[in-house]
DNA sequence: GTGAAAGCGCTAACAA
DNA sequence: TTGTTAGCGCTTTCAC
């Protein structure tokens, strides 16, 4: 990489003469400015990034902390964030937590020694279980701004990026009441996390609201064979002719499950999961789906970072967005 | 955060003296030493990257630029580049190409500003299509190595890790014909890229050395509705029975497809796809896999890189690790 | 209109 | 054993 200095000894002018020039400097002759400006073209010259950091004390770079970049659904996020980062002129630090607390931590440590200006992040599942949150707030405190998506700590004092999980399922279960099903099931393999059970409590309250109807639960450990935990579940409840599901997985193996039983969907059983267009594409019937808008959900953490982040008063006040989900209907369920 | 400065102004003494006292120097003496770390620990002094990086002119940072962070595979590769790259003390940054050129290139100019010590890289569908790789070629040349996964330029001397895609499908499409299929299919909607040529040819030759068998390939454009073409698909051609996927998608809905038409699988139609260990989980019967071993990809991927970037000789000759796929037997084949 | 110098935080050669 | 100084690449104030 060519420098400043560099440059400087080729024209026989100062450093700040050329910085001056590349900067458009009111202070330098237009001949100057030509002459520099066309050395710095031909030797491709680009302000070093690290020197800019260290001089302005900002990285222009955020610090992304995701439990598991293998869900769809977490993936999709990242992709938002990057995309809006980008387009502000920031780069994204991307580390995996891999559900793991002390991953968490070391991700968030390690980053807070001047390689971020800031974080966005969703919280491990194991921190949840923990209920640990110290390392947020001991970040916030050093001067880090966090902004929280979909799993997010109630007690940390940030700005917050979340979704209507409770409210998506109460909808969709009373979409599955309307359509006069009368054993409807709830399945789960996310039931320790926060957002796991707001799903879980919007399904049982739809169920009760109904007067009439039973609630019945699956829930699934990650550990364990889901396809065999579900096919059990269906023997075991032949009765079943409505599923809502916490997470595509149990709602495509359930959907594959009851087909395989030689039940119609959407004539004898319908499904609706929490799941992306994708997956609903790979299904057939292709899968009714809430939809959480993920790309949007990362864009507006960027954009609620990057505002926080170039406030000059640090101390506004925090703000909790929800991003509302949306009920695409499809091909498994009557209405 | 906390500086040197800072500390030694505490500690009335010189800037110098706390650095080396917390570098554990020969030099300070033992009171000394333990003072300035106590202060250090208290204050949970971290020394700052950016000033670091600059001073070393390495940043410990590694550019990743994927065209497509949905792609199960590319993520599952981003996630063993990330698990690697921590272990040996790496951060990633992440650039998304959304298989474009154009972003593709501005992502590797952006970053070679300093911000990185070097690159891993899956080249862009449009790259490929486009086949321009100066971009690359000056990165090199700028000093910044770079390793290519799965998707390579081969024209650019760099290290690369791929797949043998080639011997896959041929193996792949090897298993269907020992079992006695008549009309096996290549499914793919990848085709414009260099890994979706290399299996279509390895489909080929075992066909073709099959002597009686005949070619039939289905290929599926990005807009295309796939269950749309993959139904025209069967529905003109009934007499498939063993179908080879380029991609998850293709395989997984052509396997659905064909229990919709009332085929059993495996008996009357056997599934083969690339596709990783979940997708094969979400079907039923399970889909007998081509796996790629994604995290191992990315792992190699980042050891290679962090070798070349720690290699005081530069010049070593580039080398091509193959990764080589495993043909996952699941309950979509009949052997 | 141009240049010298300081400073961002750190390390290390050299001086005391 | 401790301190001074220079330098990594850049911007910016101030002097010329």
């Amino acid at each position: 990489m060519v420098t400043l200095k560099q440059l400087s000894k080729e024209l026989n002018v100062s450093i700040s003469t050329v910085s001056k020039a590349l900067n458009n400097s009111e202070e330098i002759g237009e001949e100057t400015i030509k002459r520099v400006k066309e050395l710095a073209e031909l030797y491709n010259y680009k302000p070093n990034k690290v020197a800019l950091s260290l001089k302005n004390n900002k990285t222009k770079t955020i610090g992304v902390i995701i439990p598991n970049i293998l869900s769809r659904f977490l993936a999709k996020v990242l992709f938002g964030i990057e995309r809006e980062a980008t387009k502000h002129g920031y780069n994204i630090i991307t580390c995996i937590s891999n559900e793991s607390l002390e991953k968490e931590k070391e991700s968030l440590q390690l980053l807070a020694n001047g390689s971020v200006d800031g974080f966005i992040l969703s919280v491990s599942e194991e921190t949840q279980i923990n209920n640990d949150v110290s390392h947020f707030k001991k970040t916030i405190n050093n001067g880090l701004p966090i902004v929280m998506f979909d799993r997010v700590a109630h007690d940390v004092m940030c700005d917050k990026v979340i979704v209507d999980d409770f409210d998506a399922t109460y909808n969709a279960t009373k979409n599955l009441i309307l359509e006069k099903r009368k054993q409807i099931v709830f399945i789960s393999n996310i039931n320790t996390l926060s957002v796991g059970k707001l799903r879980e409590r919007g399904y049982n309250k739809a169920i009760l609201e109904s007067g009439n109807l039973k609630p019945l639960v699956l829930k699934i450990k990650k550990k364990e064979d889901h396809q065999k935990k579900i096919k059990a579940f269906f023997k075991k409840n032949p009765s079943i002719d409505g599923i809502v599901a916490a997470d595509s997985s149990s709602g495509i193996i359930a959907l594959n499950t009851a087909i395989n039983f030689g039940l119609k969907v959407p004539k004898d059983i319908s499904v609706i999961a929490f799941a992306s267009k994708s997956d609903s594409n790979h299904t057939l019937p292709k899968l009714t789906t809430i939809r959480q808008h993920a790309k949007l959900i990362g864009a507006n953490a960027a954009q609620m970072l990057i505002h926080r982040m170039q406030q000059a008063n640090k101390e506004e006040d925090v703000k909790t967005k929800i991003v509302k989900t949306s009920l695409v209907k499809s091909k498994s369920t009557l209405r």
